[in-house]
RNA sequence: GGUGCCAUCGCCAAGUGGUAAGGCCGCAGCCUGCAAAGCUGCUAUCCCCAGUUCAAAUCUGGGUGGCACCUCCA
């Protein structure tokens, strides 16, 4: 196994620290708004990432957090005039129910800022005691940058004088404007947290640090973790300022590697509310199949930019039909469970660095020789056999797939229009019987305006969404 | 301004030293009553210049052109 490791800045074999086990730590949602398609994005390359770590025999341990304490959650909740909790819980479960859509598996652990308070606080005494942090007459509590000496060493990023003047907020009683908030303290009544601290809300890097030391943290290793994975974004700030809190306050550095994925842009543009071109993964289920959305957001590689459009989607759905189409052809029919050369491949494609190109190119070749074959006269028992093991293969590794080939082909068809196709395909076919192709080719033409494609095959007439 | 990434067929996209995967589109053919689906065949020398090497898309230097982060952000 080889992840690109983005802070080295190179592709690295993985070895783990404890043998045989992965402890895998990505950056979760703020549950203060719907998911868009960026959040389908990092959740689907971390599924990913976990399928193929345990395919590889590792026994992982994979967390990701929900940050439901936020000042933007807070803003909302104003807004609207609901609690906090009703708007967090809402955006949790929808955060969940949209990822099940897209077949993403649930991390072992989910944990919450809300729940996570004490370890936060634990964290931060041990900064405080250590010289890593201090209190402000305010009653704010601040990381002291300029007593980490490997600060920065993740970004790579060069501080300047001029930077930091710039930056200096003149309220702000920071030594140094850098520092970053473990702890903003509350005088008003909006939410807030009692703490040795006094009242108030603990900053967005602690909780990180703080639950990966809480739930994954092996004392006796150098790292707290294997992997922190996380959106490009994240680098920093918020990464280089879980690292320094993680390495200052306890006798080990956060993750020996780190993988960020890339952004999903839209038509070319980042999403962002300013542009207004949000795509919110709601919107985007109504209009296309989850698993297609899964698919075409895996097909290429995680660490690029990804630019959504209806173009490649449209490909991509193509690409997917012709999985099911195999599928379909050999529906019913029992596997095989001996590993063929195929796995072994793919395998070894998604364990460099998650090389979906690659994975997808083998699968198109195991596709057409598959096509070709049963194309030809025979049984050809022993390769159908064959042929739905490394469908199935397929469906674990990488979740395509997965559905009833039927069924798939059938998505955003009502059901009066199903019964009305087969009616259509009914007479069609009688048309046909009796050789009157006039009216089975108008018959045709009617069925297509359905929006569906027709094919005739040797066990019946099939139609298929386009 | 600082830091970093990228540039491969009409489009999407692998490949990081040994002579260009895969998909979409297109063309030709097989199959089909005709189609659709499926299959077969055909289609690029890798932004530019210079260098290293027996050998470079792949390494080095320079250029040009994109992009990201540096503020909350997946």
């Amino acid at each position: 196994m080889y992840i690109y490791d983005s802070v080295k800045k190179e592709k690295r074999e993985f070895i783990p620290l404890q043998e045989g086990k992965v402890s895998l730590y990505v950056c979760g949602p703020t549950v203060y708004d719907d998911a868009h398609l960026g959040h389908a994005k990092s959740a689907l390359v971390f599924d990913l990432l976990t399928r193929v770590l345990r395919a590889n025999g590792y026994d992982v341990t994979y967390a990701r957090n929900i940050t439901d304490i936020d000042d933007k959650i807070i803003k909302k909740a104003q807004e609207q005039k609901r609690e906090i909790k009703e708007i967090t819980d809402f955006y949790t479960d929808s955060f969940h129910s949209e990822m099940a859509l897209l077949g993403v598996n649930r991390p072992d652990i989910e944990p919450k800022a809300t729940e996570s308070l004490e370890a936060m606080f634990a964290m931060m005494q041990k900064l405080i005691d250590s010289n890593h942090a201090y209190r402000t007459e305010e009653g704010d509590v601040y990381f002291d940058t300029a007593s980490d000496s490997e600060y920065l060493s993740l970004s790579k990023r060069v501080q300047e004088e001029d930077e930091r003047q710039e930056r200096v907020e003149s309220s702000s009683l920071k030594k140094n404007p850098a520092d970053f908030a473990l702890w903003k303290s509350v005088k008003d009544d909006s939410l807030t947290f009692d703490s040795p601290f006094g009242k108030g809300r603990p900053g967005w890097h602690l909780e990180c640090s703080a639950m990966i030391e809480k739930h994954l943290a092996t004392d006796d290793a150098p790292f707290a973790i294997d992997i922190h994975g996380g959106g490009a974004d994240l680098l920093f700030p918020h990464h280089e300022n879980e690292a320094a809190q993680t390495r200052c306050s306890s006798n080990h550095a956060l993750a020996n590697y780190w993988m960020h994925n890339g952004f999903v842009n839209i038509n070319g543009e980042k999403m962002s509310k300013s542009l207004g071109n949000s795509f919110f993964l709601k919107d985007a289920l109504k209009e296309y199949d989850a698993e297609v959305l899964r698919f075409y957001l895996l097909s290429t590689h995680y660490r690029s930019n990804f630019n959504f459009n209806t173009e490649d989607l449209t490909i991509a759905k193509k690409r997917l039909d012709k999985i099911y189409r195999l599928k379909k052809r050999l529906f019913g029919l029992a596997d095989n469970s001996d590993t063929t050369e195929f796995q072994t491949k793919l395998l070894e494609a998604l364990s460099d660095d998650m090389n979906v190109s690659s994975a997808l190119a083998l699968i198109e070749e195991m596709l057409s020789s598959a096509n070709e074959t049963l194309d030809t006269a025979g049984k050809h028992k022993a390769l159908k056999k064959e042929t739905i093991s490394n469908l199935k293969y397929i469906e674990t590794l990488l979740g395509f797939g997965v559905k009833n080939p039927y069924e798939y082909f059938q998505f955003g068809v009502d059901d009066a229009t199903q019964e009305k196709l087969a009616t259509l395909i009914e007479q069609r076919d009688a048309a046909k019987k009796e050789k009157n192709f006039e009216e089975s080719d108008r018959l045709r033409d009617e069925i297509l305006a359905f929006g569906v494609n027709l094919m005739d095959t040797p066990v019946g007439t099939f139609w298929e969404k386009i």
